[in-house]
DNA sequence: TATTGTTATACTCTATAACTATA
DNA sequence: TATAGTTATAGAGTATAACAATA
């Protein structure tokens, strides 16, 4: 990478406030796409994160919710057909959630529907992903705490 | 800025993977601090919002919700001596939210509570944050729709 | 007649507590 | 006794519709 600094750099506010807004247009792009395959933020992100079975406990904790809430959001999943509950073999109070062929069809779909981040993400050239990923890895573990 | 790519370019899913998870950590935060200060992350973004007089209709258009939410969050910064209502000289019906002194230096004191986004973003070097701001400005446009 | 701000109301999402069935 | 999932319930936040005051 080049070590010249072509602008003034921007303040810690500055950029708090800059990386606040993409993050804020990339969820509202995200949630406009689930709701076209009927689902809210929260069944959309479950869908996400049941691509490999996970417990609904554990899911829970993926979604950084109450464990009460995930039996509604599984329901409706099961009711759209894109995820289904499996008992566990080892311990029998443990309900696996399983994505479904038709939920990685629709999955795909929702990515392919959040056009606005697709534009804009693919606008960036290969030495701008690399350095907004190396970016993100630097800051995410200071953003999520010790 | 130099030329070589260090590293594999990441993918545009990737890409928005990572700054989505930077986002959200960025609201946690946000949200966290506020409460802090009594207020919820609505009342706070229109605490920030109102650092210039702003109509309560335009506030709503800010915040992305309906009208008549905005009595409420309104009230609630009013009794809490963080900003007032004034009544507008051209037009009677229309009144105009300003921050008092009190709600800048509340709003002042939830951005040094943000301690993970300071210290995230505030070890950035100066290329870095150049890098990052115009990648925000390019990105910021497309997301928000054409 | 249209618009601003407000109120009353219903809906959605989430959390808390109590329950069951397993362990 | 403790834990996984569920259910019932209450609270917060938001949207819709109706209203008074003003344009």
């Amino acid at each position: 990478m080049g070590s010249t600094v072509t602008s003034t750099a921007p303040t810690t506010a500055d950029l708090m406030e800059a990386v606040a807004a993409v993050g804020a247009a990339y969820f509202q792009d995200f949630a406009a796409a689930a709701a076209r395959h009927g689902l809210n933020s929260s069944q959309a992100k479950a869908l996400k994160a049941v691509q490999e079975p996970v417990p609904m406990r554990a899911l829970a904790g993926r979604l950084g919710c109450d464990a009460s809430n995930v039996t509604g959001i599984v329901d409706r999943l099961e009711a759209l057909g894109l995820a289904h509950r499996e008992a566990a073999a080892a311990d029998r109070r443990v309900k696996i959630v399983a994505i479904t062929e038709q939920g990685r069809t629709v999955l795909g779909r929702i990515r392919d529907d959040m056009t606005r981040a697709q534009d804009a993400f693919a606008s960036l050239d290969d030495e701008q992903r690399v350095t907004l990923d190396s970016l993100c890895r630097q800051v995410l573990p200071l953003l999520l705490g010790q």
